[in-house]
DNA sequence: TCCTTAGATGAAGGATTCTTCAGTTTCGCA
DNA sequence: TGCGAAACTGAAGAATCCTTCATCTAAGGA
């Protein structure tokens, strides 16, 4: 089970003109049709093809491979999501730690329920594809945010730790994707909202605090 | 995309002589090994069975289909780590709350880390088959049995949640899951462990405290 | 010992899917 | 307008894999 080499996931050319401009986007965007229609292993290349208006020879000209096709997804899903909460964790430079905490958990939640069906489909693509590369740099990005919020905030006796905030990240990861598995509804996730916010401010309350 | 269907993943026969009962052992072992060796995604009927030593139409004797095999397999794993985290919840009764956090936290991660490798196969298969309903099997046994334990704790004004409960076994797979795929070794573990605790202990403190 | 049933075999059918490439069309510039 | 490069096409090759079934062997009670 050979993790698909960097090359392989590279797109193959590079569009010039505005019209292949279009068609790499129409395949994007197919991709993601394709995989909340028939899920992610009854995606086809073919089937993809179809669906954005081309041919499967199109589509092979800027993705090598299927797997660089989902990967490309993948990475932009999981590049915005941390992308928003970095701009959140920007945003609360300053405040109390509570409040940091409260609007960088709600960011992300928000993020991945903006789209859900999404984040749900790619779930099972992050497995097939090299996704741990990704998932650690979207990890990464998020968490020197944190860390550079955290320095800003108000109280004396904090010290911001990496390890703990990969700690709460990894579990706002863990429980959105066992809610968005098993399908919650909309005020199920705005119950769980809360309870995250909780969780992750009385866990970081405790682990940040000097010598406990 | 359906789920496959609960007829189409039960056993097909049920062994009655004895060699029968080593086959389909044999077979279940077979398919951890080539999880382990080959990963989900080229995990083959054939392939199982010569690394059982039987042929493929003795497999499709006992399983109708590729999935009501990883169905099986799956539901074996998940049935042992929720029994050992109920176990422990009953040895735990009546101890100090944070106590009892601690036991199941340790319980639940050491569960997990017993066959590491195997937890880490099963992720990718748990989407292939229909494994939300192992799964929310599995939460549910735990989720009982922690309730129950909590209902023990000498500690006055705490009022256990069903809903902080499965937020915290959410949090715990999740940080699990994203140790585990990550490859953590064997003192990131250990770390990992304690801070995981810690995060439990201060978020049922808080979530479970009566009138905050 | 004999016979019925359980268990095992594995070649072959059938289906699906990825990927290529020789040929055609469109674009944009000189 | 003409031409070279970019873009597009889609039938077909090649590979993989799931599942069946006609046939054979082993077991164990009468």
């Amino acid at each position: 089970m050979p993790t698909p080499t960097l090359a392989a996931l590279e797109p193959r050319k590079t569009p010039v003109q505005a019209r292949a401009e279009a068609t790499v986007g129409a395949i994007f965007e197919a991709t993601i049709q394709v995989l909340l229609s028939h899920g992610a292993d009854h995606l086809t290349t073919t089937r993809v093809a179809d669906r954005a208006g081309v041919s499967v020879g199109t589509l092979y000209q800027y993705f090598p491979n299927k797997g660089s096709l989902l990967f490309a997804v993948f990475e932009e899903h999981m590049e915005r999501v941390s992308g928003e909460v970095e701009t959140a964790s920007q945003m609360a430079h300053g405040k109390p730690l509570n409040e940091m905490i409260r609007q960088v958990v709600e960011a992300f939640v928000d993020a991945k329920m903006k789209r859900s069906d999404i984040s749900v489909a790619l779930y099972r693509v992050s497995a097939d594809v090299g996704g741990s590369a990704v998932l650690k740099r979207a990890t990464q990005r998020s968490r020197k945010a944190i860390e550079a919020m955290l320095h800003t905030a108000p109280e004396v006796d904090i010290q911001p730790n990496p390890f703990a905030i990969d700690m709460m990240l990894a579990a706002i990861s863990g429980v959105m994707r066992s809610a968005l598995e098993s399908g919650g509804s909309q005020s199920a996730v705005r119950k769980l909202k809360a309870h995250l916010v909780l969780l992750c401010q009385s866990y970081m309350a405790a682990a940040l605090t000097r010598q406990p």
